[in-house]
DNA sequence: TTATGATAATCGGAAATACCAATTAAGTTC
DNA sequence: GAACTTAATTGGTATTTCCGATTATCATAA
């Protein structure tokens, strides 16, 4: 059998590869630079391939060393979280979690959440980051990032998730114009372009017009909010409705507002909320009890 | 942060492990056995836990030590896959491949299948191991086998599967008894105790008794057969009926016998074909590429 | 054109480590 | 209790790893 590379040099390849330079990449593994270039020569030597073409003075990775950073990664991840697995004596619930949020579900569960989980599990440091789904997916390809609370149905690539639960979308309006709607809400009797919606990068757009039955309808407005704190204030200046999801009222988005919510038209106006998590992941045990606890802060929680 | 363990003393671990034995896991390390055993103090001290309980001549892992052996199991299986993918130059269709598949589809399947990947994929070194389904389990957990060919629905513990496709069902009778019974068959124009079945450890026991809704029925021979090919002479012989799957047929199991293929009761009289492998994995690509080519061989093929 | 600066590779020696053979300590078997 | 077997320990050697200094190559500024 052909000798292993080593762990060390797996790290020395990812330093390089993030740096793209082999002074800094060498600063960040805490060694000098020759020892740094001896260490991937050694590397392509021990695989029998070229990683880095090089040209004379710069450098680029080839497609196989990409490939191979990749992979490398994988299993840098997976020696990491064996000895922080041993040195918290086989405690899965101990030590730095990374989770990703999106804007629209961030501000109204990880108040709740970090304090749940900091009273079950008191050894666990959950760093959290508000992103949108799309930085969120490349911030977990590349080990930033644990794993990703979003909402679904959502193209998760090559990652795996559990769906946690369902969050019911509710129309909302100044209680004025609320009276003539009934519920569900019969949206021809709102004025055109009265209906506010978030900007397209974020994913609730989609999913509330897909979920309230809305798709090209001459209702909706074509300015478009950045947070949901946004379209809450809109609709209540009397400027028109928004969709709002259960989560936030029940968070009391709608405190201090002359808005009500309604229930919209469609069969199952809602959102799913899933917890999502690399493929190779050796941390099946310690996302599985964090979705646990997640789930039980939803409006509907489908999980198991 | 604190030092990563060596993918050596994690090998160390792992042959100890297996062997059960200092001595004999060195000698499988090609190491002596003093180096092995400091080796695993070594480990033992960077993880700063206790791995194995010595009691002083033996010893024994710890529930910690045995978790420890798990994840470096797939630390280890993923560093020699990256090395395999280097050297291969990123090729995923070279190397070894170890295909764990049950005793009743191996003997229908094989033979094409090995041809088919040999034309396709020259430099694949297909290697097939025959067991059931429990065992092969095992030893797709403990790294010996790489992907299983299954029957499905089955319970695939932690593992993840592609459904390749479908291979109905068909009752199998002596033509001179098969006028009578009709299509599709009625089975209580049967003698009581003349279906045969085979021995309990093969899931196409159930698969089969639950596919042609045979449950608990009193038309069930209580003798066991090991594998179609004796249920096959058993009905050759008129001793009654039996399931078949049509890939057997296919293959020609029924040739020169004297026996007609009948279609079953039950809606949907089959079994799903499976291809199983470890959620862990960094060969996706591969397997993926095999799926497909056993799929086609399939009397129904589902894939994608 | 020649300095200057930046880069990655190379070289030689020092430090760390990995390894082995032999020995020890402890328990088992006959 | 003698002969084995087992894992740990010891001491010495071989190997590997690492660093600092140097070199080679190029880009750019003077």
């Amino acid at each position: 059998m052909s000798k292993l590379p080593s762990l060390k040099n797996l790290s020395y390849l990812l330093a390089l590869h993030q740096e793209q330079n082999f002074n800094r990449a060498a600063a960040e593994c805490n060694v000098s630079q020759s020892t740094l270039s001896s260490g991937i020569q050694n590397l392509e030597e021990q695989l029998g391939c070229q990683l880095i073409e090089r040209d004379h003075k710069s450098f680029l990775f080839t497609a196989l060393g990409e490939e191979i950073v990749e992979r490398a990664r994988q299993i840098l991840s997976a020696a990491e979280e064996l000895s922080h697995y041993a040195q918290g004596q086989g405690n899965v619930m101990e030590g730095p979690l990374r989770l990703g949020v999106i804007p629209t579900i961030a501000p109204f569960i990880i108040g709740q959440l970090s304090k749940q989980l900091q009273d079950a599990y008191p050894k666990l440091l959950l760093q959290i980051s508000e992103d949108t789904t799309q930085n969120l997916l490349l911030r977990l390809k590349n080990g930033e990032l644990d794993i990703l609370l979003l909402a679904l149905p959502m193209d998760i690539q090559g990652n795996q998730k559990w769906v946690l639960g369902r969050d019911p979308f509710k129309l909302v309006v100044h209680k004025e114009l609320a009276d003539n709607l009934g519920e569900p809400v019969d949206y021809d009797k709102l004025p055109d372009r009265s209906i506010f919606l978030l900007e397209k990068e974020h994913c609730m757009t989609g999913h509330a017009v897909a979920a309230c039955q809305l798709t090209d309808s001459i209702k909706m407005n074509p300015f478009t909010a950045t947070s949901l704190h946004s379209l809450v204030q809109m609709a209540d200046a009397r400027l028109g409705a928004t969709f709002i999801p259960q989560m936030a009222i029940d968070q009391g988005i709608l405190s201090n507002t002359d808005l009500v919510p309604l229930k919209p038209t469609g069969q199952e106006a809602s959102r799913d909320i899933g917890l999502v998590y690399r493929p190779t992941t050796s941390r099946r045990q310690t996302f599985r009890k964090v979705a646990e606890e997640i789930a039980q802060l939803l409006p509907i929680n489908t999980l198991r």
